[in-house]
DNA sequence: TCAAAAGTGTTTTATATACACCCATGT
DNA sequence: ACATGGGTGTATATAAAACACTTTTGA
């Protein structure tokens, strides 16, 4: 695909040698979020081009020579998506031979979470073949995304039990039956509420805002808002998160 | 450093566009072994010539174009250390900018963990630059290493709590107290002896091969093997080890 | 007054922790 | 006989799990 000049350099292992050429480097990332139904889902693109021309794929794209890894995801999140701010974490790194059948690619990818009503309308309008998969009914994806897919998944169950990443997914003001619901559709089993509801609480971590939720037909529930200082205040004297 | 032909080509968010210049794309791998007095030890490479002359840095090299991550960190480990037969995991993928003074560098780290006691000659032998350090007497590393080995060395203290890694850094036959050992070592504090023996019998997952330890001056250890083939099907059945 | 979800404690069970002595072996 | 690490059980404290009714609100 690319031809690149012979190089000739020494390191640490070789004497003097020729400079490989190189893999492609790209940065992929899989979007969670949370819609307004507690529903949890993935942003996928549509390809408009060959290869895998009309399936759908998760966004990303190649990494610049003078963007760092974590900049290159984030930049193409706004691009193709218009999603911006939102906590991003490195997932894996994937090489298999043939997993780009155009050229050998190397995908760093990423994985973030967003909560879907507030960034809902930017979505939408910035991005045309973008849309939002519940993850019972993802479609046939293009290259190796459902592996990555899947890897996405096991990340956010395994890693959401010991870090507090799920409040990434809700509003900043949230009720404990959100939240519980959260983990239920992440963890896949029902939660008793109120162990939940003790074990949460009893981490202090939680600052009662003092309103309500409005415009439900049923007793309101408290807000809460997660006490990000004091968890990282906490996380440094080896506090552990743990639902 | 290299001239990369322009080439035409259409992608999902972009009409026409020309291929960006590609990051080099290298694997770099921690190694760590454990020593026949129990101490955590890391492998390391002298570096012969600039940048970072000199110094130590942890192997690695260039991704080739026909061999998967994975394939290249095995690779060059035995290039550079003689050491085959490894358990290896992806660690993390480093690309900040001027991580490599000489070029936009992207690394896939890897860990590596060893029986340093059964490699303990091969890797004497067929490296001559290539040393074990302790942990506590890591020398200053080129490159941004140093970042790379606490990164491991996170991962390490993290993940032996909840998968069964330590026995890789075992001879395969061990004594109940060379992995209490190991786990004090890892975690950095003491277990109680009694509580520790209880915990790990208990998850039956460790067959007593009816031998004991020889040539030691006191009363001699039961030896055991872990029961991977065992461990794999509890696994199956969400069952959990942890430490 | 009904429907729908919020909110709240106690009992039981399982798990984690603390703790001290005798045993086997080689020198 | 002594030094060295191997091996063992019980009691206590803490955490997890099971479980059902009253409260508030809007329709």
């Amino acid at each position: 695909m690319s031809t690149i000049t012979a190089k000739v350099f020494r390191d640490k292992s070789m004497s003097y040698t020729y400079e490989y050429p190189r893999p492609a480097l790209t940065v992929d990332c899989i979007v969670f979020g949370l819609d307004a139904q507690q529903d949890l889902k993935v942003m996928l693109i549509q390809r408009d081009i060959p290869p895998f021309q009309g399936q759908w794929a998760i966004p990303g794209g190649f990494v610049r020579l003078d963007e760092t890894l974590e900049a290159a995801a984030l930049r193409e999140l706004q691009e193709e998506t218009g999603i911006h701010d939102v906590f991003l974490e490195q997932l894996y790194t994937f090489g298999d031979l043939g997993r780009d059948p155009r050229d050998r690619t190397v995908t760093v990818a990423y994985y973030a979470l967003i909560n879907l009503a507030e960034q809902k309308i930017k979505a939408a309008t910035d991005a045309r073949d973008a849309n939002w998969f519940s993850l019972s009914k993802i479609p046939q994806l293009a290259f190796d995304h459902d592996q990555i897919l899947q890897t996405a998944i096991a990340r956010l169950r395994s890693k959401i039990r010991y870090e507090p990443i799920g409040f990434e997914l809700l509003p900043t003001k949230f009720t404990l039956s959100q939240l519980q619901k959260l983990y239920e559709t992440v963890l896949d089993r029902n939660l008793d509420k109120r162990n939940f509801r003790k074990k949460i609480l009893n981490m202090d971590l939680l600052i009662d805002i003092g309103e309500v939720e409005h415009n439900v037909s049923h007793r309101a529930a408290k807000l809460y808002q997660f006490d990000e200082a004091k968890y990282a205040q906490l996380k440094q004297n080896s506090f552990n998160f743990e639902v």
